[in-house]
DNA sequence: CGTTGGATTGGCT
DNA sequence: GCCAATCCAACGC
């Protein structure tokens, strides 16, 4: 069992906390007793003045949680079907966040994959919606302290050094393009696949 | 109060 | 490559 990540290191920019994000292990004790594990290797930032960001219009009751204090887990739904999860950035009263989109698979993964309906490891994760639906993050989670021992956990893991860190514009989204705060490991094969950004220049290349 | 479209995914052409 | 699935927050009237 690793350690568990401080309120300090969440309490920072999104697009700092995003890119020490990498390489850490998202952990999630399940009622059932299994413990899932899987070790973030792509994320997102989205700061309060960032109009592709849920809290660019201000507070709602929707994500009220990104308000509050850094180190919480924010969930939402979206198209109808799929939760995806956020780590809170910043200080409090700072709309501020940080999208896990993908993870590598470390412990668990038989339940994973019942839950998934796929046997296949490199589909377990590997999209936020995915990674919610693996882990069993639905709203009941949302504002859960990941910073304090709980239903999910974010705990150290092997740095990343910058050599290895690959960053690009962030995925599915229209506005704030220019902003390129997603952030990965660079060729590992859990990132997920993401979708091609509107307005990118044809040919240019991989964001990795 | 009605409309719109989204930080996605998986299945089909 | 295209599109349906399926809910609901945000916004306009």
């Amino acid at each position: 069992m690793g350690r568990r990540l401080s309120r300090r290191f969440f309490a920072r920019p999104a697009t700092e906390v995003a890119r020490d994000l990498l390489g850490t292990v998202l952990v999630r004790p399940t009622p059932g007793g299994t413990r899932l594990a899987a070790r973030i290797v792509e994320a997102e930032a989205y700061e309060e003045r960032d109009p592709a960001s849920h809290s660019f219009r201000g507070e709602t009751a929707r994500n009220a949680v990104m308000f509050g204090p850094p180190g919480r887990v924010y969930v939402y739904f979206t198209y109808g079907m799929h939760f995806c999860m956020n780590a809170v950035t910043g200080a409090e009263g700072e709309g501020s966040a940080v999208l896990i989109r993908a993870a590598e698979p470390l412990e668990g993964l038989e339940e994973m994959a019942a839950r998934r309906g796929t046997d296949l490891v490199h589909l377990l994760c590997s999209g936020p919606a995915r990674l919610c639906r693996a882990f069993d993050v639905d709203r009941t989670l949302n504002g859960v302290d990941l910073v304090a021992p709980g239903p999910l956990m974010i705990e150290r893991g092997r740095s990343v050094p910058d050599a290895e860190v690959a960053s690009g514009p962030r995925v599915g989204i229209r506005r704030g393009t220019e902003r390129h705060w997603r952030f990965s490991i660079a060729g590992n094969p859990f990132v997920s696949p993401g979708r091609p950004v509107a307005g990118r220049a044809p040919g240019s290349p991989p964001t990795g």
